[in-house]
DNA sequence: GTGGTCTAGACCACC
DNA sequence: GTGGTCTAGACCACG
């Protein structure tokens, strides 16, 4: 299920985006299949249906999932998607890595860091 | 001068901490000279006082300047700093990795975006 | 409730800020039961809002409280946050023991001078 | 000499008072001695004589030197000096107990720490 | 409703 | 002159 950490900074409909865009990237939703209903997960998660409301608009408007009124949101086709959060991911990834060089580390330095993270991130999986 | 992007989602006072932060890392303000009167940079940069001097606040709490009262501040030695400013970075890059590995890239495809990234980055240094 | 001293020297946000340490600790607040609201305190305080929250704001640092936007600010487990006052306490323990043998009291006299406090410090409780 | 800490939170003249009275009451100075002159100790001390002045005026006041004028100030008697540090030291000594105390820390653990401070700073002298 | 940020302007202690 | 604190009141994002 869905875990918030309320000691997050973020708020919660973010951290719910981020859930439901992993579990869709990786696959474990399938294309095509029903996403909760929005009412049933704000239920099952105690939050405020809004939050899960803004939380699946922010998902349709970035094309991870679609909604056919009067039966429900699904999960959308990968492929594209893919290719998008890959250039987010990309972003972030240089907002990082200007930092770092901004603050003086080498470009060795920095590449030791990263080759670390990968290692510790593969770990947590 | 500092520059801040009204457009930018974070809270002006942040963007003041991040210019100095790497100011001071790069050496462009060297250790113990003095840091622009709170305000003397509030007038300069149109904002109010109370903005600059939570960002200075937030600076000497995190080690990055020192304070006399009535005399003004300034800027701490940066090998102590330097350090705490390192960790911090690799907490943010294990963030973006993560996420990555998350959404199902593969490390290859990651290593590729990082050696984008560093190339891309020291271009606008 | 919370009383402010005004002779006190110390900002008021620091007296705050004492006061909620103490009923974290003593376990008049139970960990997750809800702070009050930044503005029904500061009402009820007459005090401005930004004076509570600012302590607020250090209680969540400093690992006290944590807050959840748009629902309130919650008492931390105090577990680890006994640990962290403890060290605070010994610190400042040690700069009193310091300068009473810096002034050239002997360690007898210190003792004794302990002891006298700790019976004083419980019959005020 | 007298050394100023300036990432010290306390004002200088503060610093300034403590290091005089630490070297009277262990005798570095001794009774009806001559102090430095105000301008003389300013600047050795790069210090503005304004702050040295008001240090002489707050250990006069507290009975820690005498002034004659056109002379010079002078070490006082240690005998009445040292028992007004001594109360002092016991209610700031008194302050700390109590927040320990009120921090649910026991009389048990409370006397630890006191001997380790003592341990800790008799390593010091 | 909640907390987070910002502005405007005041007063204080310190140097 | 400097930084530190506080008040008053506004606007925003979040739930």
């Amino acid at each position: 299920m869905i875990l918030i950490d309320y000691k997050d900074r973020r708020p919660i409909y973010e951290q719910v985006i981020e859930k439901f865009q992993q579990m869709i990237l990786c696959g474990v939703l399938e294309p095509d299949s029903a996403m909760p209903s929005v009412r049933g997960l704000a239920m099952e998660m105690s939050l405020n249906p809004n939050t899960i409301q803004r939380a699946y608009q922010e998902l349709e408007r970035t094309g991870y999932i679609y909604t056919i009124k009067g039966k429900g949101s699904f999960v959308c086709n990968t492929a594209s998607v893919a290719e998008g959060k890959r250039r987010e991911l990309q972003r972030e990834l240089q907002g990082c890595v200007d930092k770092a060089l901004l603050a003086g580390i080498s470009v060795e330095s920095l590449k030791d860091m990263v080759e670390q993270c990968i290692e510790c991130g593969l770990k947590k999986i």
